[in-house]
DNA sequence: AATTTTAACGCAAACGGTTGCGCTAAATCA
DNA sequence: TGATTTAGCGCAACCGTTTGCGTTAAAATT
């Protein structure tokens, strides 16, 4: 059983007394082969268990029919639901996933990309550490032709392919309603200065504030490391402000979780004291005492799936003759606002 | 750069006026080649930034150099940490992931060994869905030596390769610490009949009570499907006892989350008119107000990593000349209770 | 000096499938 | 009926690497 091997089309061919190539063409319904020889070939595969031998093919054809997946956690609910969206995009191609970690580590993920490199993944898609800041790791794919795609934390460069989400739209809709409550102050504890998401949050906070005419106070802007001690220290600086703010935007849910404990342990009471926004939308707070007033969500599953879709895109124009460029893909969605409808939870 | 092709070997060999068989030991350094040829060889090499054609090695050899993991769900942490697990471990051996979710279905379950046994994976690591409870899709995989090896959610049968987690430890040390705060009426809110889990805890629940001489009462086990809606009714279903028990013992995290929300929805103050045990150990109670007296570790990193183990040692073994039967690898660790310290969340 | 050993390397098959081109015989055309 | 098209199939190269075996010349042995 260990020596077990599976049939081949020579043992088809030496059956039916034709040649190889007319089963290989045969077994793909090839027009210039015959129907009753087609059907003859097709019986026989089917009798002896034939299947094909896609090591072989993979081979020949200079691909390996599959995709590699980079992805900071794959604990964070965000990247596992978009890991789901690659896997249902990629179904439909027959193309297989192999997935690493980065684990938000830039060593990590520049030995993934080797990795990916060596074993020739027909293309890439990223979504980059929350050290990345330098990205020639990734310059040497274009040149062994494995096209990349990045989606949601991407590079702060021009001629990249991507997919991101527009954080301005759902933060729109929030600070709207922050104001209809009749919040004035409103602060903002960002992330680390490394990511493009804390600059764009930046961007998005004045845009916002400027919106709805409100005073601009650089005293009510914070930012953390994103490690739970420097999120508790953040909120607690907003805290200590003479007049802190009613309302604070939060980087993501995984800080809103420290502050929001950091409030409590002050004895304050979330939604009253002090109102949140947040992003990411974790599935956690239905079953949470306290709420952020409403939570940005930004589209995983849709992000990582059209990402996929645009690699399809480029690996496809990679398979072409000509030495034409291939088309620079780039998408951005809009985020949206979902709100928490309880109020307190003491 | 379209048409870039990486260098082979026989581009070396002619350089070099050398054949290629010599190139090819020489650049693993096989002692029947001279130390200069080698040299010059591997300096050859480097120049023209040769990379070995894994493709092509991969058809020889038949083997892909790569595992398939096959889990439930990755957006639930146990899962997610289990596949770090299996990263690192598969890491050393220069494999590679290739990843598919099943989502708790058995089609798609189906579809994925299919799709795996098609890529030839050269062995497969599974955690079943809650539905599966038959595994004759496994059964093909054997015929073409793919050695599959199970973990966590393992099938009821007896001749696998499997790890799993011994839930028995914990819940003594947890059922130990509930009996020395006096609670003598212990409820179970078990999991679905299916899952060999629920069967197991059941078990362990009879021999906790014996072990602590408490008296066994039928209408404190209840189950749940573990929807949402039917937690909260197996909860509400206690609660509604004449003499409500004043523990619970939970089957998982999630469904704990949901007697809480049932138990406050009442009134009633957590770990005060009810405690909880639970397994699991999510990573979100330090954030929550409301936490069980304990949660049950089972150690996802460690069964994976461990099954990664086994796994390997099959496909070594299945690498074998002789037709010798494969080893029965099988192994259970202890799991451990995690205390919470808090009392109470109000 | 004749023989045996050994070091160093080349030859060629093999892995399984695809594909451009050539060939033959039948069908179609003029 | 002779010339031309076409349907149906085979030949052989090719993808890149590994490996058993053969070969040659130098080194070691007797």
């Amino acid at each position: 059983m260990s020596e077990y091997r599976l049939p081949t089309i020579k043992e088809i061919a030496k059956r039916l007394n034709v040649s190889v190539s007319t089963v290989s063409r045969a077994l793909r319904d090839h027009p210039s082969i015959g129907l009753v020889t087609t059907m003859r070939v097709q019986n026989v595969a089917k009798e002896l268990g034939y299947e094909v031998n896609r090591s072989a093919i993979h081979f020949k054809e200079r691909k390996t029919y599959s995709i590699g997946v980079i992805i900071p956690n794959l604990s964070e609910p965000f990247f596992s639901s978009a890991l789901t969206g690659i896997e249902d995009a990629v179904e439909a191609n027959n193309y297989n996933v192999i997935i690493g970690q980065s684990l938000e580590s830039f060593e990590r993920e520049k030995r993934i990309v080797e990795n990916m490199k060596d074993h020739r993944v027909d293309g890439i898609l990223v979504s980059l550490t929350k050290e990345t800041s330098s990205y020639e790791h990734f310059d040497g794919l274009k040149k062994y032709n494995i096209p990349v795609v990045f989606f949601d934390r991407i590079p702060s460069k021009k001629n990249i392919n991507y997919v991101a989400c527009n954080l301005v739209s759902g933060m729109l809709q929030a600070v709207t309603k922050l104001v209809s409550l009749g919040h004035k102050r409103i602060g903002l504890i960002n992330g680390p200065a490394k990511l493009a998401a804390t600059l764009q949050r930046l961007e998005i906070y004045y845009k916002c504030l400027k919106a709805h005419e409100l005073q601009l106070d650089h005293e009510v802007i914070v930012s953390t490391s994103l490690s739970k001690a420097d999120n508790r220290r953040a909120m607690t600086q907003l805290l200590d402000i003479a007049e802190p703010p009613t309302a604070v935007i939060v980087f993501n849910d995984y800080v809103l979780l420290d502050c929001i404990a950091t409030v409590k342990a002050r004895g304050l009471v979330i939604n009253q004291d002090v109102s949140f926004i947040s992003f990411a939308n974790l599935p956690i707070w239905e079953y949470m005492d306290s709420v952020p007033l409403a939570s940005i969500e930004q589209f995983a599953y849709q992000q990582s799936s059209m990402a996929t879709d645009f690699l399809f895109q480029l690996i496809k124009h990679a398979g072409n003759p000509a030495g034409t460029e291939p088309p620079l893909l780039q998408h951005i969605i809009d985020s949206e606002m979902i709100e928490y409808t309880r109020t307190s939870g003491q």
